[in-house]
RNA sequence: GCUCCCUUCGUCUAGUGGUUAGGACACCGCCCUCUCACGGCGGUAACGCGGAUUCGAAUUCCGCAGGGAGCGCCA
């Protein structure tokens, strides 16, 4: 038996001219909250598999779960897919769109008796749940309505699918290798519930045997799930494809990773200042090695990426090595793609940066005393916005200082090129004029400048600044 | 409870019978220095436990302990 037996209709993806020896991987969420950061090291995976096969990398929305997925959290992962960069070559595919497909392969298994009515109440399954937990038996379905007749059985039912009761399955896992599973641990598993609609399970294996999927890509909570899925891909006469179960990621506490730890969705670290490339290459590096090296290109990743190298234990989330690959990205990064996310934060702060430096200066200045985008704009507000003198910064200008202060002014106003070279000449001059150390006389200017005790270098600090700035600054200090 | 999975520095990892168990983040110290950093140099720190195999085990096998996942008309 054929799985093209049972074509009637045919999806818009089967038509595809498509070589079907080629790779072919899909990221499959559900809709029902974020994309997080779990899910985008499995999209990533399976990413970088099918960009290093030259094969074909497949968006699929799992929303037949129609009470809990929302257009929202479509959206959500939609965005978080394009800030990461992760295309894809197909979809998105929606299942709630291949409903009649489902129903079709429904009603053929039925017909050809791999599938059954089940006219079992939730009631009876609850009880039956109950004894076998009582018993300190694994719970599963006693398989009532496949050997009890039922074709003269009214009211509501669900369709299950005919596991095998004896045998086992056995799948080699690219991560994990050889995973054997008895099929008595298994029961007859629901593919169609009362109201008609398909289950998670089933919509998986009729979805990827008809997008023709060669390897599945998926967090090893689904290992339990693969061998019913398996079953079912045979019963329909379908090869199984290859399966490759990455473990979990924790959070810092070893425990399982939830929003009391702080960032879970992908778009929150672009909100705390964090550049794609650096939460890819972390996310990589999380569970997968290539010898001793941590900074990966994306092209190294296509590269070097293997399914085979993905370690077994799960991993846990660690911000501070996250946060020195922000940093390491940020000073090495692509200045023009650093500078398009730094005035997206710039613009978050309401900082107008229409007049001042170019950011590409204010980011070469600061990437090295910054972690994230976010902490740079926040520190960044004193090159494009007016210093408010305080008390507290009164403080750090006594009268005896007001001579140099006065006479690094006016030759900075006569300064005949603005400078680094010159401006630093400058301060060492007016500094060493009035018996001055350099820094002396440098934080206080800073403390002028900035309104704060930590910048860039002083001189560039003044370059940036411009030259108005600084002497209008200097000047405000110098009159209280 | 049952089934399956996992276990090298605090964290991410290298390592596939013989290594002073390597690297990275974090941490500590020193150097550099106008602040904060960057950078450079150095340091602390790990094979869960118990058996077995072997001349020799982080590496193979068996127990144990600990951790995780699954067991829905959720995905």
């Amino acid at each position: 038996m054929q799985g093209g037996d049972l074509t009637v209709t045919i999806p818009p993806f089967l038509l595809s001219t498509k070589v079907s020896s080629m790779v072919r991987t899909r990221f499959a969420p559900s809709p029902t909250g974020y994309l997080h950061i779990g899910g985008a090291r499995t999209a990533l995976y399976c990413w970088l598999y099918a960009r290093k096969t030259k094969g074909t990398f497949i968006l699929r929305i799992e929303d037949t779960d129609l009470e809990r997925s929302t257009p929202e959290s479509v959206q959500a992962i939609l965005d978080g897919m394009e800030w990461l960069n992760l295309n894809y070559d197909e979809g998105p595919f929606y299942q709630t769109k291949h409903f009649d497909r489902y129903k079709e392969v429904i009603n053929q298994m039925l017909e050809e008796g791999k599938a059954y009515r089940c006219y079992c109440s939730k009631e009876r399954l609850e009880k039956l749940r109950e004894e076998q937990m009582a018993n300190k038996q694994k719970p599963r379905y006693d398989g009532f309505c496949r050997h009890h007749d039922t074709s003269n059985k009214e009211g509501p039912y669900v369709v299950r699918f005919k596991n095998p009761e004896e045998g086992v399955v056995e799948f080699e896992d690219l991560v994990r290798g050889k995973v054997v599973f008895a099929n008595a641990e298994l029961d007859d598993l629901i593919i169609a519930r009362s109201d008609g609609t398909p289950t998670y399970n089933f919509t998986v294996v009729v979805d990827d045997w008809d997008m023709k999927i060669t390897h599945v890509i998926r967090g090893d909570d689904h290992i339990n799930n693969t061998p019913r899925q398996i079953n079912i891909l045979r019963a329909l006469g379908a090869t199984p494809p290859a399966y490759a179960h990455v473990p979990m990621i924790l959070g810092s506490d070893g425990k399982r990773l939830s929003k009391r730890h702080g960032a879970v969705s992908v778009l929150q670290y672009r909100e705390e200042g964090f550049l794609p490339e650096a939460l890819l290459n972390y996310l990589a590096r999380l569970g997968w090695s290539h010898g001793d090296q941590e900074i990966f290109s994306i092209d190294e990743l296509i590269q070097y990426f293997d399914l085979h190298n993905i370690n077994r234990a799960p991993a846990a989330f660690n911000q501070e090595k996250l946060l020195w690959l922000n940093q390491h990205y940020m000073k090495t990064g692509d200045p023009l793609h650093i500078a398009k996310e730094f005035a997206w934060h710039m613009q978050k702060l309401e900082i107008d940066i229409s007049e001042g430096p170019s950011l590409h200066d204010v980011i070469k200045a600061q990437a090295e005393r910054t972690k994230t985008l976010k902490e740079m704009a926040e520190r960044s507000r004193y090159f494009y916005e007016d210093v408010h003198v305080t008390d507290e910064m009164k403080a750090h200008f006594p009268t005896d200082l007001v001579p140099a202060l006065t006479t690094l002014r006016d030759k900075l106003a006569d300064l005949s090129e603005w400078s680094k070279e010159k401006i630093h000449e400058t301060l060492n001059q007016a500094a060493e004029s009035h018996g001055l150390k350099l820094g002396k006389l440098a934080q206080p200017v800073r403390i002028a400048l900035t309104g704060g005790t930590v910048s860039p270098p002083i001189d560039i600090t003044m370059l940036l600044i411009g030259r108005d700035r600084v002497v209008e600054r200097l000047n405000k200090v110098m009159d209280v």
